[in-house]
DNA sequence: TCATTATATAAGCAAATTTTAATACAATTA
DNA sequence: TAATTGTATTAAAATTTGCTTATATAATGA
């Protein structure tokens, strides 16, 4: 359950959603990020945090630059349980942990 | 993308996750859900409003109770959109709007 | 080694959230 | 009508969030 609120939680903020969508189409370092978000790159880095400790994207070090994409195998076990959760007929029926 | 973040900032809160996975099970009124959160009534409807403005949930008055479910016709669409978002293979290719 | 480049972390602050306490509203019943 | 019950709203306090500035860390190259 907590995983959970984490992931929709990391998603919750515009800047974030939008850091995401932006890696889900291709890998980018921190600053070519920072390049299409009219916010500073710390703050960039913050939002890279949060979003990495939610397990969608992850971090790759390459000489001085930080490739960012998304986690694509962790991506697999969060679909699974959005799934889940919004299941097509009755919703769900376990626990919610 | 707004509605999109919207419904993820309804579910990352623990306290409406939880009010949404048990409203999944199964329809309850407002005091029926303060029984079982550890929170007030106040903070209760305040969260059921903030579930229901997202799409999430949905409110019908019988009597003086009101009784609160899963919207079950928006969160088809709902299903739709995160399916696209966490896609099997490429995660997505289109526009984030 | 020193300077430079890319990124991360820390500190401080304003704005947004979440909560509680108090109150208002609505429906029912005496 | 007055009292009661269930829910919503308001106001204010406490907490959390997201931003910026300043600084630290890490890698590269002169």
């Amino acid at each position: 359950m907590e995983d959970l609120a984490r992931v929709f939680k990391a998603l919750s903020d515009e800047t974030r959603l939008k850091i995401f969508f932006l890696l889900s189409r291709r890998t980018l370092c921190v600053n070519a990020l920072v390049c299409q978000l009219e916010v500073s790159q710390p703050a960039v880095s913050q939002h890279l945090k949060i979003l990495k400790e939610a397990g969608l994207v992850k971090a790759e070090k390459r000489g001085y630059w930080v490739h960012y994409s998304v986690n694509r195998d962790n991506l697999g076990r969060i679909r699974k349980r959005l799934l889940n959760i919004f299941e097509e007929k009755g919703i769900r029926s376990g626990n919610a942990e």
